[in-house]
DNA sequence: GTGGATTTGTGCGTATGTATG
DNA sequence: CCATACATACGCACAAATCCA
């Protein structure tokens, strides 16, 4: 008996993920902004026509991509749209690879440096006096500040923050946050000894508008990474 | 009063990020490359002592950020690690914001183009004959083929394929998913009537060894991709 | 601060759909 | 066609967190 069953809904077999996207069409639909609430679960159980379970499912998806963010005993609220999915993502496909471990993390320093030599034109004419000065004081802070780290990441975020590149802005920060989280995984210091020097002559060449010098010494301050990379790889 | 609490583990107080977390471990503890199969759901339960609603809503946290992937029937197994969360993610951003929806394409263009134009040197020195003959014949399918759009995809993976660099590969894959995707609902066209010219100017300095002529065309081939996305953002 | 209402988190049993042999 | 194994879906009960009167 072949049983013919008109199936008209063919594409979406699995219920949460049908779910799922309904619950991105009403947030579209609704023009609803980062930090709206959302209904509850049961109310989207009503409206859906689905179980708690297929809900709570559909809702843990999009929770990982940042679509929702869910509060535990308050409620269900519009997510901030971050990149905190490619971030979890690359660091566990770079502590996950062994053998070419060093690969992704060599990839990724590769594009670090590209956002801002590449960029050189547009970060330099940006940069005004104020920048400047902000980026002189983060690096004293990588000097002499409780948390270097902090410093540096900070100071490459505003580096990429005049060019008005929202998207560059947070790839900068994720591809920093994967980097340092991976890195310690594979015998890889986060902190090198002659980083203030080379941050400083970033600022120095960006202050004297010099574009060919800037981009050398983006160039230099990626050397010693990469070197390292490459060197940890050979062993 | 203050209430001084000894909180040990108050980062972890959510059994299902615990659940997710310990799946991640047992993952690269043991080395299991993608498509390697997991333990079922029940014996996640019982070697993690969670229910099947932790296990489950853990798994499906997993199964968007593509480190696990779920077959219906089948089982579980290690996901591609690819980059469909940071796709996903980066199109519903681009419907959601109405206002500064044109600068979600906006940055993202400019990172596709940076990708080709900063590393110009690269590609054209990595460039060999077969490579721009598989080029020629991609633009051909963009003039000629059923699907052009599927021909354009491919040769920018082609372009910066020979980087060697996986990660640029996957965003440039990415992008072009997200932008393909976001912009007819913007009434932007996914193809332009002098593509088929403009690539062909690519693949023509390429072949010349020409640096400053490649950079220039690649300029030329988001110009008015960019200058759509001005236009449309102006009304 | 106490209690109650609301909302999400967790556990469990059962039935159904799907793929394999 | 049947049997088995597995994921999917449903419904309910209770625990934990948050908020507010």
């Amino acid at each position: 008996m072949p049983e013919v069953v008109s199936n008209e809904r063919v594409g979406r077999s699995l219920l949460r993920e049908e779910v799922s996207e309904r619950i991105k069409r009403y947030i579209l639909d609704n023009r609803l902004r980062p930090g709206a609430p959302l209904p509850t679960e049961n109310e989207l159980c009503a409206a859906l026509g689905a179980s708690r379970s297929s809900v709570r499912e559909a809702i843990k998806t999009l929770d990982a991509l940042d679509i929702v963010e869910v509060r535990h005993g308050h409620g269900t609220y519009v997510g901030g749209l971050s990149l905190s999915a490619l971030v979890e993502g690359l660091t566990f496909r770079g502590l996950l690879s062994p053998d070419d471990e060093f690969g992704v993390l060599s990839d990724l320093v590769e594009v670090r440096e590209l956002f801002e030599r590449g960029n050189a034109a547009g970060i330099v004419t940006a940069l005004d006096a104020e920048h400047l000065a902000s980026l002189d004081a983060l690096v004293d802070r990588m000097d002499t500040g409780d948390d270097p780290l902090a410093a540096d990441r900070a100071f490459h975020a505003l580096l990429v923050h005049p060019l008005g590149n929202e998207l560059v802005s947070q790839l900068t920060d994720a591809f920093w946050d994967v980097y340092t989280t991976v890195a310690p995984h594979l015998g890889l210091p986060t902190d090198e000894h002659d980083t203030v020097a080379l941050h400083r002559d970033i600022i120095t060449a960006a202050r004297a508008n010099d574009l060919d010098s800037f981009a050398t010494a983006v160039a230099a301050h990626y050397a010693p990474i990469r070197l390292r990379i490459t060197a940890a790889r050979a062993a």
